[in-house]
Formats: structure tokens, C-alpha cells, sequence
DNA sequence: CGTATTTGACCAGCGC
DNA sequence: GCGCTGGTCAAATACG
């Protein structure tokens, strides 16, 4: 599935390690915002800008952090987590390993020694999708406002949305996707702000380990010229 | 017919 | 312990 790209102006970009210790957003209206790199793999109509970061409370517990201006955003080191700023918060996340994948190992062993009746078929089900669950160790987050029509941000890679649920303090649901590549556990979310509807806020959970689709579409044919033409 | 989306149910975590 | 909330699953449905 392919969503047409019409958003502009993401708004900003910070990690949830930064808006878990925050404070509210700034009352004052953002600088005037310049210009900035476009995004691999995106179509011209998008604009990019730097911009103040504040978060949604409706999206979150804790409010963030003093607003900040982010440098020149690389997408695509921050998207596969080459980024200093996905680098850091890699080493910030790498902590102890969290208690459900203990609980998955365990799960598994149990499993063994459990007969295959219809009740504890169930059971193990359970078990399987609870493990799951807990897996979700912190992961590096990232968040981008952008100001759009559109709910989906076009950022060259493939989505399966798998969830959507009415949250409280917000009219809009958030919707839950994860990346289609077979060997990547990138999830997001996005959500409209209920305070701007012009507003979609996208959170992305975990690192891609695979290049973007989208930008291995556009430079395949030109790799290939230029390996053709390399043998002359 | 294969793939993507929708949606109700289930579960864990958290606060009271 | 109970209720609320957010995140995920998976069957049903829609779509190309």
C-alpha cells in the first residue's frame, strides 16, 4: 500500500527519552522556521523545517523537556539508526535486558512439559502472546509533528498498520503500524492532535535494518548505469 | 485469490 | 483487588 505523500512541514523531531523528563510545552509561538534537507526517497512537494519540540499530552505521560532546535535532520542515518542523536539513544536504551525476555525463555521451557490438551493449547497461547509483549524492551522512540492532511507520513518505508484505538484526552485514534520487511520490528504510531488538528503526530519505535525501500527504488536504476558504464 | 485493513477481544501495567 | 488505559492479536472484511 502506497499513501500519497501531501504533508509539509514536520513540525519536530526529538526522542521519548527526552519528553520523559520534560516540562509543559512553550507557551510562546515557535522562531520563523527555514527551509531544510529533504528527506530521501520523498516527493518534491514535501518542505522540511526545523521547529521548536514540544509534545502531545495526549500521546504522553510526562510532558517534555525544554524545547529545543534540532540540527539539519539526516533521515535517512536517523531512520536506520546511524544517526548520532538514534546512536545515543541506543546506548541510553542498551540497559539490562528487561524481565519478558526472561519470561520468554522460561515460557518456552515450560512449554516442554506441558501436555497438548485443548485448555493448555490455551493457555500456551497466552503465554505466547504475553512473551511477545513483554519483549517490547525500551527501544529508541523518536517523534515527528508534521503539519498534514494526510494522516501517513510518506517516509520510504513499507507499512502494515495493525491496530487502532481510541485514546483518552483525544477525538482522533492512534493508529498502530510495523514495518512490512520481514526481518525489521520498527513499529509506529500516529495520531492527530486534538489541540491542532492540523497536526499528525508520528512515533517511531526501534531501528530499521534495512535500507529504505523507497531510496534503493531510486538508486538501483543509477547503480546499475553506473556499474554498466564502469566497465568501459 | 492474495494482501492489506478494520475492529472487537484480550492482556499487562498502573493508579487508586 | 478493581477499573482504566494503551498496545497487540487475529478473525472478518475489503480491496486490487
Amino acid at each position: 500500500m502506497h499513501i500519497p505523500p501531501t504533508f509539509s512541514n514536520p513540525l519536530s523531531i526529538f526522542s521519548h527519552q527526552q519528553m520523559d523528563q520534560g516540562q509543559e510545552p512553550p507557551a510562546q509561538p515557535p522562531p520563523p522556521l527555514q527551509p531544510q534537507l529533504l528527506p530521501p526517497g520523498l516527493n518534491p512537494p514535501y518542505v522540511f523545517t526545523p521547529s521548536l519540540t514540544y509534545s502531545s499530552s495526549s500521546l504522553h505521560q510526562n510532558p517534555p523537556l525544554e524545547p529545543q532546535i534540532l540540527p539539519d535532520i539526516d533521515w535517512v542515518s536517523l531512520l536506520s539508526g546511524q544517526s548520532s542523536l538514534s546512536s545515543g539513544l541506543c546506548e541510553i536504551n542498551n540497559g539490562p535486558m528487561t524481565m519478558m525476555e526472561n519470561c520468554s525463555s522460561s515460557s518456552s521451557a515450560m512449554a516442554e512439559n506441558i501436555n497438548k490438551d485443548e485448555d493448555q493449547e490455551k493457555g500456551n497461547n497466552r503465554m505466547r502472546k504475553s512473551s511477545s509483549r513483554m519483549k517490547k524492551a525500551t527501544r529508541p522512540r523518536f517523534e515527528f509533528q508534521t503539519r498534514s492532511v494526510d494522516d501517513i507520513l510518506d517516509d520510504g518505508y513499507r507499512w502494515r498498520k495493525y491496530g487502532q484505538k481510541a485514546v483518552k484526552n483525544s477525538i482522533y485514534p492512534r493508529s498502530y503500524y510495523r514495518c512490512t520487511h520481514h526481518t525489521c520490528s520498527v513499529k509506529k504510531q500516529v495520531q492527530r492532535l486534538s489541540k491542532d488538528t492540523s497536526i499528525v503526530v508520528t512515533t517511531y519505535e526501534g531501528i530499521h535494518n534495512h535500507p529504505c525501500e523507497k531510496l534503493m527504488e531510486t538508486l538501483t536504476p543509477l547503480l546499475k548505469q553506473m556499474q554498466f558504464l564502469a566497465r568501459f
